[in-house]
DNA sequence: AATGAATGAGTTTTCATTCAT
DNA sequence: CATGAATGAAAACTCATTCAT
């Protein structure tokens, strides 16, 4: 029992490794297989198929991605530095990622099922996030930096805020622009802030 | 000659029909050539490969996508219409275009060539975005909206809008949440001329 | 070693109903582990391979097989009610069988040795349909309906039965061709009498 | 275009050999590509699968069994004559396709579609087929040497003589047993004949 | 200029069977 | 006895690209 988790476990590891590296449509199933020490048909022991891979890998990833990034807001005080630790740790974390993350965009009208599962996923994730952002803001009344809110207005700012990191995030995804990034983070926090004042 | 030009548009605009619905990599040079009412290898007496299609594709695509933002932004007289206009045009025409959109993503370490000549069309695009933009802002301190700046905090805020835009793209091209979109506009135009002025 | 029994037919029995509805092919040792709630490797330990399974699944069902025909024909009195009792019901008994019976047929050069021993368990039960049938003719003679014959010709017009039976068997088998079956029945009956009398 | 047939046929021809040798299942795409002495991806350039291959296949075999019989049924004059060569050209010719013919069993559930085809094949065959037949009866009628007949009743009679013939097919196709085939034609023949006078 | 023919190098998936515990 | 893990060998199918005409 133990040790099926840990096949299990071994082979997503080597996936994961895989991926990260070439994008999902590259890595294919032997490239799985050899990097696990494994047969390619172990493979299919123990997932129906290379999907459930992808899934799980992606499942994975996107907790401890999540983790990470809490944990780092939950050590701030401020309001500006959760905001601006925010932004750095999320886009410091997606760098190491760039390829998994990548596969919201590989799809195509024939991936839909791959696409489902994954919005599952991702919805989870947001899910969390803006729970995270929320509280931020919450503290950021309570410590007075924001003005009081409506509960509507209070989530179409988390809305908004997350929007704008996911700019952020495309700017490193797609240019790998992130010598300035900790210059445009505060600039976004502090306009951000200011506006909403 | 003009035949020629003819052969090859009619060949680009199958394929961007056929790019535009099913993505890039599911769309093979069969698909294009039937589309096109011409024979596979024809496709190669006009362009050396596949990548070249892309690129030809994406240039004329990327070019009339710009024509459309910048028509419309032009039409606005004040800050506040132009940049709203820019965010809801913008995705307005990115909708009609996700999947060459992701094409971006579609990336993988093998696909690195086109890549690099993406990244080309993409920095001409970013290019003449960043130039509509900032004239955008500089007609703002015209106006008196927005305090004086130094050029290189404009070219800072300029970069600052445009990535925010984009995660709004991004919440279009990933999640098809498009429905709050006038108002989150509106939301984004106003926090934004608030914090920076 | 009651237990060791009550195992073996559990596997046997859902070995049995899978084949019939998907084929022997089709059938994979998985399926039937699954169907028997035991592990795949556990079938190696009571079989020696899938063919050993195969060969107990058809046994005991053509043994069942025959009893059915034989119950029924020897319910009846006259030639004339046997020789159609053995043709309908044996027709209804193979509706139910239809595809562990065309097991005779996904024969491929490289499954030769599963002919062989299908072959065998055939042969005992077309011993046992030849006495059958052959009883039955003897009775129509005893009956007067036949004329009396030598035993070669007895032989033959055995066979010669079976084999128009045979073809009635086809019908259904690859057709489903049994709507008409009770009339053609009739009217093969009435024609061999006829024919042999 | 002359080329192309050539080319097509050859495939077909390799194609014919290796199923009639082996059985459908047992012929690997790769057997056939190597028999025609082309790359395996090229067949798929001319058929869309393996399936139409097989169609390909099936449908000209059975067309040129069918002319095969035909010839020689046309050939006989008597009524006698006709059907006993008819049960003894039909049952060679079977001899020479076994593997093709056992084909119409290797139907498991999830071959539906092939069946679907094949199920039309085979009736253009046995429509055809019947017609040769119920000449033959007719002609037999004219003869004097069967009873003038309702056209019901010489379709029914037709199919009789049909499906008792498929039983001789069915004892060459499982048993080989045709050693006393020409016997046993005469036998059916005049059983029936006398049955049916 | 146009194209039908050809293909190499992959890719996912299947399954009967063996082995270590 | 039982079984989870592992696998080799094969199979069907794909697709960008080249070549001869």
């Amino acid at each position: 029992m133990d040790n099926e988790n840990t096949v299990i476990q071994s082979i997503i590891e080597a996936a994961r490794k895989l991926m990260q590296q070439y994008g999902f449509s590259k890595t294919t199933m032997e490239d799985i297989a050899k990097a696990a020490g494994k047969g390619k048909s172990t493979l299919y022991h123990h997932f129906k198929n290379k999907e459930e891979i992808i899934d799980e890998v992606l499942g994975q990833e996107m907790d401890s991605f999540f983790r990470e990034v809490k944990q780092a807001v939950d050590q701030e005080k401020s309001l500006h530095a959760k905001l601006k630790t925010y932004i750095v740790v999320k886009i410091q974390s997606i760098r190491h990622r760039v390829n998994l993350y990548r596969f919201a965009m590989e799809t195509d009208a024939s991936t839909l099922e791959i696409n489902t599962q994954f919005r599952r996923l991702r919805t989870r994730y947001d899910q969390q996030e803006a729970n995270l952002i929320l509280s931020v803001l919450t503290l950021g009344i309570a410590e007075g930096t924001l003005h009081h809110q409506s509960e509507a207005d209070l989530a179409m700012l988390t809305e908004l805020l997350v929007t704008c990191v996911r700019g952020v995030e495309m700017d490193i995804i797609m240019y790998n622009k992130h010598n300035t990034l900790p210059d445009k983070a505060d600039l976004l926090v502090g306009v951000l802030v200011k506006g909403l004042s």
